[in-house]
DNA sequence: CGGATCCCGGTTTTT
DNA sequence: CCGGGATCCG
């Protein structure tokens, strides 16, 4: 099969395809065929006689570099090219494990995810004597963040803490102390959190010149999508991946830079023509994913951001229906509003597949989640909780994990800590047999404690029988089972729901041989939530944070909760850089919609230590109304009525005799109906009431 | 050692 | 108002 670059891309995508060498800027508007344009430059590279392994595509997520991967396989018939893909941070991995030595790398290391780093911050912060109640030092959370912050950015601590923290300027000194402590203790057990990788790389590439040789020469085309959202690191890094030939594509858009807070800085992207002064540089501005009403609204969020390269999206595109701004009475009534809204949709054809609802916080869409739940919608929800992080598939993970690095301390510590009979000093006394034993079986049968503790003993012949499976990460897996269950069932009582997700984990592991790509790669690329398993995907509707919802588009876009203090966050408020990041965070989720656009917020909602508030409207929106023009529809009975709550149509014109509920009167049955939109409810504490069923957010509670 | 209790503090986003 | 974390007690 022949690909037609001239017939399937416009003018500017077909340069950025077809060039030839050299360092190239892609500037690339959302909806702008981004995604296509790397597709096709690597199928031509390929078809120009590039060896796929020596391209390189490195992107956000694995997710999007196997898509664009195996699209460019399909274009050219292939099932497979060999070209290497994946983020920044599982490339460094690779290459660390490869490399790593020159430069006084522990292999094999074992990779710390986040709470990872905050277990082990939160015993060198007691170890340190700093957990004193009246000190009221940072907790751990806050600790990790200034440490990783602190890398990401470049800035030291102290500078940190007085641009970013200045209520903990007391403890400066001490929080130094605290990550040199950390810093002691990974080097010391072979451990490297997220931010290591690109550290350790980076220096990989700078100080080991063989290294950087026997790198940059096998990867001669080097394509980098999301540059917006690279660090300091990340820069450095692509500038040495570049090498002599210089052959680097980077692809962004500076209206889409939002994770500042792991220290991306859109302003790569002016710097790249500095770092390669030879750069062609690229726009993409003509828009192939949204109406024109949907891009004037994403237009205007983002007409005030000072952004350097502005882009004006365009699209040919026309009609379609208005984007509409909705003010619910409160949480509730949005997420009633919501899936009144897409039960409109869905009647008209759409596929829940094709909706997504998308949000600031990943806590956001709880009340909406529950809702949809009492309906029996299916949904796939991105973002926020991740698998890895729960506390069960933590405890089996940490018996592989010592297995591949004696030296995991943390891991451990929180293998012992489970062993009943056994605390800290014990833990410390049994960890320092086990480390020191010729293996570790042999270390942990010297432990004087063996014959006092069952467990013990238990766990000392489960290391013996993992070391005997080779080969299958799976099999440890399920050994570690056997072993864990009993404990599992004593700590939790939903032990049977958090068995099935160590079963999946068994089956997750049977992807891979060696128990290192198993630990690393499920650290790197956590599994997505549960519910996304065995669902037919096309039946599901989408709940995602706009972080997560990157580089995807729906036919219909809901945004809730935006109001000021959720949307902006109310941490954001008062730092200036930060409430432009929000805007393009709304900018990002506003372009995920193609043709249906929905803004809500609720008029009054819950706040901690207030009770019930007034909102306000998220200051993004409300330029949108006071502006008031036509891309628009202001906040109207008209722009809402597709929205409007109507139990009614939904329960077939009947509710009496149902069991309902009300946040304010509780549960009640309804009695009776009052004119087409009106019910009389009985409360049980409150007697009867009439509602009116457009306002009032009523809930079934039972059919 | 481990469970119970009580108190304060404070909320995002992800590799 | 919930949960992390420090402290207390058997």
């Amino acid at each position: 099969m022949i690909i037609q670059y001239e017939k399937e891309l416009n003018p500017a995508q077909l340069q950025a395809v077809t060039h030839t060498s050299g360092p190239v800027l892609v500037i690339a508007g959302a909806g702008s065929g981004k995604t296509r344009t790397l597709v096709y430059r690597v199928a031509w590279l390929v078809e120009q006689g590039v060896e796929p392994g020596a391209i390189l595509l490195l992107t956000f997520t694995r997710r999007a570099a196997e898509e664009m991967l195996s699209r460019a396989a399909r274009l050219l018939d292939e099932h497979s090219l060999g070209v290497e893909g994946g983020t920044f941070h599982s490339f460094a991995n690779r290459m660390l494990r490869l490399y790593g030595d020159r430069i006084h790398l522990p292999t094999p290391f074992t990779i710390l995810d986040r709470g990872d780093t905050e277990g082990i911050i939160s015993w060198i912060r007691k170890d340190k004597g700093l957990n004193k109640k009246e000190l009221r030092f940072p907790r751990k959370g806050t600790l990790a963040s200034i440490f990783s912050r602190s890398v990401n950015t470049g800035a030291s601590p102290e500078e940190l803490i007085s641009q970013r923290y200045d209520h903990l300027d007391l403890f400066t000194q001490d929080i130094v102390d605290v990550w040199k402590e950390y810093t002691r203790h990974k080097r010391q057990n072979a451990l490297l959190d997220y931010d290591d990788l690109l550290v350790f790389f980076s220096a990989l590439l700078q100080e080991d010149e063989w290294a950087r040789q026997i790198i940059t020469q096998r990867y001669s085309y080097i394509l980098v999508d999301e540059f917006q959202d690279t660090n300091h690191l990340q820069a450095d890094i692509v500038e040495m991946l570049g090498g002599g030939n210089q052959n680097i594509m980077a692809v962004g858009d500076d209206s889409q830079s939002i994770y500042s807070f792991r220290g991306a800085r859109f302003q790569n992207m002016v710097e790249f023509p500095r770092r390669f002064p030879e750069t062609t540089i690229i726009k993409l501005e003509q828009n192939y994913r949204s109406t024109q009403p949907v891009l004037d609204i994403a237009n205007k969020v983002i007409a005030e951001s000072p952004t350097p390269y502005t882009k004006c999206l365009f699209t040919e595109i026309s009609g379609g229906p208005e984007p509409t701004i909705t003010a619910a009475q409160n949480e509730h009534h949005q997420s009633l509003l919501v899936v009144q809204s897409i039960a409109n949709l869905l009647d008209r054809g759409v596929r829940p597949s094709e909706i997504a609802v998308l949000f600031r916080s990943s806590f956001h869409s709880f009340d909406l989640e529950v809702e949809l739940g009492n309906r029996g919608y299916s949904f796939v929800k991105y973002g926020g909780f991740k698998f890895l992080e729960l506390a069960h598939i933590k405890d089996v993970m940490a018996h592989l994990r010592v297995l591949a690095n004696r030296q995991d301390a943390y891991s451990w510590r929180r293998i012992l800590m489970l062993v009943p009979g056994v605390g800290m000093s014990r833990a410390e006394n049994i960890m320092k047999s086990a480390v020191e034993g010729a293996t570790l079986v042999e270390g942990l049968r010297a432990c004087p404690q063996l014959d006092k503790l069952p467990k013990l003993k238990e766990l000392t012949d489960l290391f013996a029988q993992m070391e005997m499976v080779r080969g299958n990460p799976s099999k440890r897996v399920e050994l570690v089972l056997d072993y864990y269950q009993p404990l599992l069932e004593a700590a939790y009582d939903d032990h049977p729901k958090r068995r099935r997700q160590l079963e999946e984990l068994a089956a997750l592991a049977q992807r891979f041989t060696k128990t290192d790509d198993f630990l690393a790669e499920v650290t790197l690329e956590p599994p997505q939530d549960e519910r996304r398993y065995d669902m037919d995907k096309d039946e599901a509707l989408t709940l995602s944070t706009i972080h997560s919802s990157k580089g995807l588009e729906w036919r219909a876009v809901y945004i809730i909760w935006a109001a000021e203090g959720w949307f902006p966050s109310g941490l954001s408020v008062d730092d200036s850089e930060d409430l432009e990041e929000e805007r393009r965070l709304l900018y990002v989720a506003v372009t995920r919609a193609r043709e249906w656009l929905y803004i809500l917020y609720p008029r009054m909602a819950y706040k901690r230590g207030e009770g019930e508030v007034w909102t306000k409207p998220s200051r993004y929106i409300e330029n949108l109304t006071q502006n008031g023009q036509q891309a628009c529809a202001p906040l109207s009975r008209k722009g809402t009525s597709d929205l409007l709550l109507n139990l009614n149509i939904k329960y077939g014109g009947s509710l009496t005799g149902k069991r309902v509920n009300h946040p304010t009167f509780g549960a009640g049955s309804v009695m009776g109906h009052k004119g087409t939109d009106n019910v009389v409810v009985k409360f049980d504490s409150k007697g009867l009431i009439s509602l009116n069923l457009k306002y009032a957010p009523l809930t079934i509670i039972e059919e």
